[in-house]
DNA sequence: GCTTGTTAGTTACAAAATCAACTATTATCC
DNA sequence: GGATAATAGTTGATTTTGTAACTAACAAGC
């Protein structure tokens, strides 16, 4: 029975391959992640995402949302229309350019934002645990790097 | 006009929040990654997981890959079955209980895995370049970690 | 001004992922 | 042994995403 033996020799091993790990550690995180606001606020993963820019940055249009989060815009345009028709967001348009809408937080919205990331910072707090001050440091910097983010 | 502020207080940045920066890292290389084997091969993500769990573990049920890699039954269900029909893998019944398949790589299959590790082997050097033996090393570490692989 | 090209955002259709229900087989417990 | 529960894997229905084509508004060239 000639069941060659697949070769076992190159010393390649997936569970050290980056796309691999940098995939299992974020798919990890965010379907814990996940459960809070998805149990909580019926929100999807590119809604939170969405809110937080607003929540963060002040008003900015679809545009920035997509370009800053690497969120393509057909996602970005059914976020905010989710997100709109929970009264989280205002749409106004852009009288120097009609074309685009400035987007800001309603009080619903704010109110929403700030208890997620009340939740967002204990539960950064709570994987930042596992290492030391600086390799946390060292991994955010790392990250940001293989993001294309620096 | 009362346009209330959006508290920009606390000095939450979502740049700098694990999951979302874990999330764009993968995303960054994975697109990147798939370019290769999707235009190459033809191959979903899911897909060349499978194929390199099989190729570097040599003979596994659907069961197995789907715990190692975080995968879904019905996922890894669709992938093996493409696999199998491109004829990239052969399914042997275990006879020791007769629910599950024994999946196995043909030569074709390791033939492809062979290829496609090579590329993976390059593209993984080329990532760490990005950085020094010891963070690399170190950035292995805490993904695994992060990734409850430890 | 008018044609041509871009850009912001939406929508229609195709591809893929998720969820629930199903089959076949094995394990448990009385 | 026979009923009940659990498990491996598949399939179909529903959601979500990605791809293309579209609308509306602006910009540039002439």
């Amino acid at each position: 029975m000639t069941k060659t033996k697949i070769p076992e020799n190159d010393d390649f091993d997936l569970r050290n391959f980056l796309p691999f790990l940098l995939n299992q550690a974020a798919e990890q995180s965010s379907l814990e992640f996940q459960q809070i606001y998805k149990n909580r606020y019926g929100m999807l993963r590119t809604e939170w995402r969405v809110l937080f820019h607003l929540g963060t940055h002040g008003e900015m249009t679809a545009k920035q949302i997509g370009e800053r989060a690497l969120i393509h815009k057909t996602k970005v345009s059914r976020a905010v229309a989710k997100l709109a028709q929970r009264r989280y967001l205002t749409r106004t348009r852009d009288e120097a350019d009609r074309r685009s809408e400035q987007l800001a937080l309603t009080a619903a919205g704010q109110a929403v934002y700030r208890e997620l990331r009340g939740i967002a910072e204990r539960y950064d707090e709570r994987m930042a645990a596992h290492f030391t001050k600086g390799e946390a440091a060292l991994l955010r910097m790392m990250l940001r790097r293989l993001a294309g983010m620096d």
